[in-house]
DNA sequence: CTGAAAGCGCTTACAG
DNA sequence: CTGAAAGCGCTTACAG
């Protein structure tokens, strides 16, 4: 006979389904014996409560979408564990999806979620057909906040909030250039993306002033890239320094650099992006621009939620701080230094 | 007025709104023509299937819970990321969770994706109070699988399946000895939980068949755990290897070593688990027992999708086998050689 | 091929 | 404090 509805259970008590209802929703108008009689037979009956049918008859849902591009990349994971513990705090749910940078896969889950009934969404988005993800969002007229790209420049139907990226390349390539730095190079980063310009962007400008060509080593945000990488500087000793678009490929040149004569902090100053966990654990300590990723989560969540709920939408652009922490990969002295 | 419904729908196609439903269904029966209208009536309200409601009345939701203790660990996270494509494959959407291996946010989320209606779980568990995670599975008689961990003896209920941990550590072991390790430690790993006494296992009968008293150092699965075992090892110089708990608490020891004199690979051989993505990256390039964590994945959400659709429910206990892959970390002759 | 009616499992006024 | 009725947005037989 399938599960048990409320009908069976008020059967069981001896009530109405509205008695049982109203236990349901912990009403303070129900005696305590009905409250108890109600709840023994639920127990009895292995009485499960179906959300969606109730949602059907009073809007709200209560589910917030999280969608990611690449959750392996740990600077999302973070993102997405803060966003998530914060929505949990003000008592949504959270539904994760990881799209793995593709757009149709991200535009099916998307749709699917709004038929699920989500209320809410924030979005890292991938690159790519931006008119399928935000098409439905747009028509469904449900709040998005596109975060850490922007992908749809309609950031007056979806604002758009990210660490101030451009700051960040800036403090990192002047900063090497203040440590005695001679040439820098700027590593990783797919060339032609948004981020990867404006990361880049504070580097071109140190290197014109400084006058010499730029030179960037355009490639995936891996370890494996920057592995690569130290590879080619073992072979241009010219190039004493450099700025990388994120950690993992700063990592990576670290872990090429290790089997090399030259040393990282010494020989060859590093500053990554984005200041993973494994950048102050790895040796020599990996100087990285810090993009308070954790809070940025919990202020995202924030933000849906007070769209949500008191209609105020965020400003269609939102840039936040970033700091650059200085550790022995780009410290003159050295390891051990 | 809220959003348009398949009555406003039918309404402005002059229809009934049986017939946008059988639109929704992509029926054949539909004419060409009545499809047109009702489509471009959709179109022009700006109309969102609401999929809750659709259940209500015809059961499956087509919705699968992926539970994870941990997404910040790069294994679980490869381990999630496999599981919501293969079930994306087979067309059902993914509700994925972490649970930060905390029990009671696990049954919290696990009660509340039950009451949204999933058709089934695939749960990596927190170590903590099972009862109030299973014991609502159990009522609502959910097909939830259990993996990588056993946290409720009920296998059963809710079938296990992990890679064969303890033949893992068994290889790890082995492979040292035969390389000529002289003494082992095993290094992580929570003191009593079952995972750690597997992959423990095989190393504490090496040590016993060899002769000395095994050395364990417990602790966190993490980088800083393994950068501070590495400092204890630059005052036990006796020690010649270390089979890990992970990958992490090896290449934080990788990143400890690398400021002392003993070269990992050369003075000291070294093998993780788990063999996550950068343990082939680091440097040196670190050996490890390889779990196959992405087909393992697949494979679970192909037992559950048989579950699910045939009724087959899994074994109440599948171990999957591993792999010892060997690297620069335990090669005698060490990097470079 | 299309329409009128009942029902999915709840909540929500409204009586009593 | 409790019950009878209507309704949420769909689907599903069943007529026509």
């Amino acid at each position: 006979m399938g599960r048990p509805t409320i009908i069976d259970v008020a059967k069981a008590a001896g009530v109405s389904k509205s008695t049982v209802s109203l236990v349901l929703q912990k009403s303070p108008v129900v005696s305590p014996k009905t409250r108890e009689d109600v709840q023994n037979a639920m127990a009895a009956l292995g009485y499960v409560y179906n959300r969606a049918a109730a949602n059907l008859r009073s809007a709200q849902v209560g589910l917030i979408g999280l969608v990611i591009n690449d959750l392996r990349n740990p600077f999302f994971t973070e993102f997405a564990t803060a966003v998530q513990m914060a929505i949990s705090d003000a008592g949504y749910a959270t539904v994760l999806a990881n799209t793995d940078e593709d757009p149709a896969l991200q535009a099916r889950t998307i749709a699917a979620m709004i038929e699920h009934g989500v209320s809410g969404f924030i979005i890292s988005p991938a690159y790519g057909d931006d008119a399928a993800t935000f098409g439905p969002l747009e028509r469904a007229g449900i709040p998005a906040l596109q975060v850490l790209r922007k992908v749809s420049a309609r950031t007056d139907l979806f604002p758009f909030a990210a660490p101030d990226y451009a700051e960040g390349g800036r403090l990192a390539a002047q900063h090497l250039l203040a440590t005695g730095a001679r040439r820098i190079a700027f590593v990783g980063g797919i060339a032609g993306r948004a981020v990867t310009a404006e990361r880049m962007q504070g580097y071109l400008e140190v290197a014109r002033a400084a006058g010499y060509d730029p030179l960037v080593l355009s490639g995936r945000p891996t370890r494996a890239f920057g592995r690569e990488c130290a590879q080619w500087f073992a072979d241009h000793p010219d190039y004493d320094a450099a700025v990388c678009f994120n950690d993992l490929v700063a990592l990576g040149m670290v872990a090429g650099f290790a089997r090399q004569d030259r040393r990282i902090g010494r020989d060859f100053r590093l500053v990554g992006f984005d200041d993973i966990e494994d950048a102050a654990q790895s040796y020599p300590a990996l100087s990285s621009v810090q993009c308070g990723i954790a809070q940025f989560g919990q202020d995202m969540a924030a933000a849906l939620m007070a769209w949500l709920r008191d209609g105020q939408r965020p400003a269609a652009e939102t840039r936040t701080p970033v700091q650059l922490i200085r550790r022995q990969s780009s410290d003159r002295a050295g390891p051990g230094g």
